[in-house]
DNA sequence: CTCTAGATAAACT
DNA sequence: GTTTATCTAGAGT
């Protein structure tokens, strides 16, 4: 619909907001992809987000142009893949429903039947590289198309962390398969 | 792998 | 006695 730069379209939005608009979003990275089912927000002053402490040289993206990538190692392992917000804050993006290069994302997953299902799974899946982080979603190599109306939301505290345990910053698209974890009632 | 927090050691006044 | 530097174990969107 609208070739408006994403940059553009997500200026000034805070993680939270930014987080709860990407579900039912087209994600893609070098031809391989799908609709993002479910995000976590970090924002700025956030005890559970990276860049809560400021700036180091693992989360300067996070401190870099909103509607860029904030790629991370976790557990000295698996990638992480985000999308940055206002200044300090992201948006890590936790599952999609695969709808493009699903061929070369069963390559990569080797079998896997968890091709997008968590942060890791999903960015082995699309081959997101560590010079990856910083990338701009422009349409040259990643891309996001925001979808023209919101859908419906489930909300839950976000995974795998020890702070802010209380905030519902965990979001997903009610009714998809897939999610890494359900949703709490 | 990257970083933090705690511990220990070194340097300073 | 106080501050700063260095080491290391443990956690980690």
């Amino acid at each position: 619909m609208s070739d408006t730069p994403l940059a553009e379209r997500i200026a000034g939005l805070d993680a939270v907001t930014l987080a709860r608009r990407l579900v039912g979003a087209e994600l893609l990275v070098r031809g391989a992809g799908g609709v993002i089912i479910e995000t976590e927000a970090y924002g700025r002053d956030d005890p559970a987000s990276h860049s809560f402490r400021g700036p180091t040289r693992r989360n300067a993206s996070m401190f870099g142009p909103a509607g860029h990538a904030y790629v991370y190692r976790s557990y000295g392992i698996h990638l992480c893949l985000n999308v940055v917000a206002g200044p300090g804050e992201a948006v890590l993006i936790r599952a999609l429903a695969p709808t493009t290069g699903i061929y070369l994302m069963q390559a990569r997953r080797r079998g896997s039947l968890l091709l997008c299902s968590g942060p890791g799974r999903l960015a082995e899946a699309l081959g997101i590289r560590i010079e990856d982080d910083g990338a701009p979603f422009d349409g040259t190599g990643f891309s996001l198309t925001l979808p023209s109306s919101m859908p419906e939301l489930l909300a839950g505290p976000r995974i795998g962390i020890s702070k802010a345990q209380d905030l519902p910053w965990r979001f997903g698209l009610a009714g998809a398969e897939g999610l890494s974890r359900p949703f709490p009632r």
